[in-house]
DNA sequence: TGACCGTATCCGGATAAGCGGATATGGTTC
DNA sequence: GAACCATATCCGCTTATCCGGATACGGTCA
């Protein structure tokens, strides 16, 4: 059961949980994620790093930038449990204030290659 | 987002995951858990507690034993799972031998007051 | 009341996780 | 190749978690 105790641990954490809620929204790079919750940059690439060794996410290299999206066919508990956190992890103030702050975010960014 | 990451905490840890595998065949007594685990009293008991304070189990005394069960009403994150963990802890070796442990120590153990 | 039993909690030690500044890496641009 | 940028990894620190023996608690029975 250690792969699942795995699975479930990168769920264990507030900021995990609202970085794959961001990430029900769509594939993400680094910097959109800093924006979004206000963390420094070694933070959040440390719990993403997390996140793509349990099976959650997957990444992509674009140039200088690296891309994040959830991965829903890794594993069979990651595939069944997305749906319940698009469910449950949407409708706190903490994810309406996140989202808001990356819609802000990507607005003033503007054209960016990113 | 502190309550739902403590709810997936709970299920971040191997011992706890079995403990709630073999909650999903009914009420147990801490007794049973430890016989199908094979783990010292304060271990389980310490895991117990933890499962019952992030609301995944409700215990009830009667005399000297204490009787745990699943509590699947009390968060909807929790009663939304419930279906999923069903279907993705009942299916490992792990869970096969802590069943059968378990039925070995309840029929051994006949007409116990237990 | 005293002995006993099942369970909960305490304790000290070992291990793991989280944090964020500093540094390394790998790619782009001139 | 040198300067620059986004991201990853390292480091030292603090805090949380797990473990299991020892002890405390609460109920039962004689």
């Amino acid at each position: 059961m250690q792969k699942q105790a795995r699975i479930f641990k990168a769920l264990s954490d507030g900021t995990r949980l609202r970085i794959l809620a961001l990430l029900l929204e769509g594939e993400l790079c680094v910097c959109d994620i800093m924006a979004a919750l206000e963390m420094p940059q070694s933070t959040i690439s440390r719990h993403l790093a997390y996140l793509r060794n349990s099976g959650w996410v997957q990444d992509r290299r674009q140039g200088v930038w690296m891309y994040y999206r959830l991965s829903s066919g890794d594993h069979v508990l990651i595939r069944d449990m997305l749906p319940l956190l698009a469910i449950h992890l949407t409708n706190s103030d903490e994810y309406a204030v996140a989202l808001q702050k990356l819609r802000h975010f990507q607005k003033e960014q503007g054209q960016r290659t990113c």
